[in-house]
DNA sequence: AATAGTTTCATACAATTGTTTGAAACGCAA
DNA sequence: TTGCGTTTCAAACAATTGTATGAAACTATT
């Protein structure tokens, strides 16, 4: 056995690269240079290239998954089965931000990689992708019994925003350091994390703001 | 002269499978098969093919950019020369949301493209890409007008998180619609963008909000 | 030491890619 | 019509891709 050095050597390989570059820009040959294996090495462990990216995929969707729906129960059980809304998106989006964002964490692709692969529409992730949808259900489930007086749409459209901003804040980081002049500091994982759970239930709660907010856009509207 | 029907027809087929499948899964033969023009026709007429989608992204780059910044100055004269927060932000993601989502432009990939463009990291866009940076510098200073007592971090903030919402509900709304059983209506585009802008004003205003927030959290941390 | 099973390796293969070529077809002024 | 510049076309090109092959090297049990 001896875990199978070469294996490895490709999947932490094979996952950097395309966290940098993306899939369509990493070759197999990029990959067993970057391993120091043979090339006929990825076909022998993995099968095919399709099904190296798939394990990769599966492997790290099932480690994100698992660590989100951790904190989102001990969230719950710690609010006596109803957890706090702002946990509840914590939960949902502080595992893939710590793992994408910090100094720490710039150079571990781990979770970098799963952003690649929500993005870039890639054959063999796109056959599997469908089950997140039963993964989020769980969330809003959670939601539901947080919010019980907010509508069911509204409540589905907070979820999207949070993972919205959590998500293009891991893709344009760059961009966003740049815009602001390094103003936003994209290495204080714990205040992003923050920003996105008070942008996100802000639009769950402030009802009554909304209100207000409509007549607002009415009255603007009617002049 | 005649128009040009080849570079036309090349530039439209092109655009529509690009908007269609992505760049990476588009071939040259994909788009003469599809526009009924010569393989040699690209070559002949842009150059290469990472000229042919440069020449894609900067017209579609200046139409979107244009219409933003004409909306973005109607508000600002509307205003007398500071526009309300809303508005600047309705200026912002109006125009991409408008030309992505609804049941008559579902069809027309005008805009989606301009998704694909912001998503995939092709070679000949990320070239160009750093100017749109300047472009959101008009928006930014804009903001700070309307908001001239909020920080400047903030701004930048609410800036891209409502770039986030609107990009990630372009590009996830399929499973925003499996996720919510089709609750969530992405045909009503005016919907969405006052969703979209709704949200990222609540997280620019709601100050006092964030500071009974952050008591909270500073509480739950604490026991 | 001998053998059977596993893993590695250099190399070749077939397919696909963007690009080039040179001749044919076309448009149109002289 | 003649001639010239532009555009089209079929074919070929060189490079790159994922994959397959068969021999060699290795490992470990007997």
């Amino acid at each position: 056995m001896a875990t199978d050095q070469t294996r490895t050597a490709i999947l932490t390989a094979a996952e950097r690269l395309y966290a940098e570059r993306g899939f369509s820009e990493v070759t197999l040959r990029d990959i067993v240079a970057e391993a120091n294996v043979n090339l006929a090495a990825v076909n022998y462990h993995f099968g095919s290239k399709d099904e190296l990216i798939a394990e990769l995929f599966v492997t790290r969707s099932i480690a994100l998954n698992r660590e989100r729906l951790r904190e989102l129960r001990a969230a719950e059980e710690a609010g006596g089965g109803r957890a706090d809304i702002s946990d509840i998106l914590r939960a949902l989006v502080g595992p893939i931000l710590r793992g994408c964002l910090g100094p720490e964490n710039q150079r571990s692709p781990v979770a970098q990689f799963m952003i690649r692969a929500s993005i870039e529409s890639v054959p063999p992730i796109r056959r599997i992708k469908t089950k997140e949808i039963d993964h989020l259900r769980k969330f809003a489930g959670a939601m539901r019994r947080a919010l019980p007086d907010s509508a069911e749409v509204d409540l589905f459209w907070g979820l999207h925003f949070a993972l919205a901003m959590a998500h293009h804040t891991i893709r344009e980081s760059e961009r966003l350091t740049k815009l602001s002049d390094g103003q936003c500091d994209l290495d204080d994982v714990e205040d992003v994390i923050a920003r996105v759970v008070r942008g996100a239930v802000l639009g769950l709660t402030a009802r009554d703001q909304a209100a207000k907010s409509k007549v607002k856009v009415a009255a603007r509207e009617a002049r």
